[in-house]
DNA sequence: GTCTATACTGCGATAGAC
DNA sequence: GTCTATCGCAGTATAGAC
């Protein structure tokens, strides 16, 4: 709306983004903010309300994205292995591409006050429900094994999730090579032992 | 060595995790420790020389027992497969019974001043290197299908530390339920496809 | 070994000029 | 829309009595 508001907004964000993935957000300053944005910090609170409310900002942002996207692809009559890899193509792509942001999403809910956390909780259990729903509807198709839901959704998410720990944009392998190697372990196991794979007889009511 | 000094050093010690886990690091002051422990923050001096000493004992304490359990269980003889399991269990039994320790460790390593991260950063090394050199070690004998070492040593890791994130004594799974869960993800795949399972030719070069 | 008192620093946020 | 100046408070840590 307004004219070139928008730029300094902005870099006052990415400070923020910068300061808190790296130091964490009650170690961060809005002193230090402004000093990397090249301002005073008493000119941040023209753009933002509070320390606060740039964490929200951030988060809200990013999860919403991250809902839109898999909601999108729910909606696809795509076979279910198809939708499950990109679902986890989704995930991995946006935890690598704001690698940031998403390890504050990842480690600062804590520091989200008690009204701004009731809008940022749901939203993260709206994105395991989602995805627990393709789990199941893979079950019911009878692609998937049996798994504990919950469990599987849970152990999906959080190797997906610590992709953003260690991903180098200028690593050995690609997003795409990464997505392709968790894809692959995600369906086809981590470690599957080569003898014995399958297991029969253990819920398999085919 | 001191008569009587260990208790309230514990206590000290025990309220110091349980508002770190809680609210964080630099979001928890001496104060409030003191407050839980029963007595003035300036009383806590004697017993730590500071903020940062009780963060750094409570990491290297339980970093130190989870590697030293993982070298005794790489040191049996036991087949591959078995030590595997051992080394799920262990690191999912610590991370459950010291949940909140656990979850320091995994959330706090950023409030680790310059000189202390040299000393537990390479404790976490450590583990992940014994990890990697148990997966090694089985896909070199065969039992484990080829796969990138430190990719599987991260999403292995991830999943079963996420467990404290979640596990609740009183809920509806035990301990050991939730080790065999996790063991069973791990080596048999998390949602391993009912059809097409062992992907042929990939890279089996038995 | 724990206390009270306090030094010293740095924080988030506001006021009001420009 | 950004500045300087500053308020009010909370933080870690220390000094020294008991």
């Amino acid at each position: 709306m307004q004219t070139d508001t928008r730029s300094v907004r902005e870099k006052i964000l990415a400070a923020a983004v910068q300061l808190f993935a790296h130091y964490g957000y009650h170690a961060s300053t809005m002193r230090d903010i402004a000093r990397i944005t090249g301002i005073q910090a008493a000119s941040i609170y023209y753009h933002y309300a509070s320390k606060q409310a740039l964490l929200v900002e951030i988060m809200d942002t990013h999860m919403r994205n991250l809902n839109g996207n898999l909601q999108r692809i729910m909606q696809e009559t795509s076979p279910i292995e198809q939708r499950l890899h990109e679902a986890i193509a989704n995930h991995i792509r946006l935890h690598t591409t704001y690698k940031a942001e998403f390890f504050i999403i990842d480690t600062e809910i804590r520091a989200l006050e008690e009204e701004q956390r009731g809008v940022i909780l749901p939203l993260r259990d709206q994105y395991e429900m989602l995805l627990q729903g393709l789990l199941r509807e893979g079950m019911e198709q009878g692609v998937f094994r049996q798994v504990d839901i919950k469990i599987a959704s849970y152990a999906l998410i959080a190797m997906c999730t610590e992709v953003a720990t260690w991903f180098r944009p200028d690593g050995r392998l690609s997003v795409q090579q990464v997505i392709d190697i968790y894809s692959h372990m995600i369906t086809d196991g981590i470690l599957v032992a080569k003898v014995a794979v399958g297991t029969p007889g253990e819920s398999a009511r085919t």
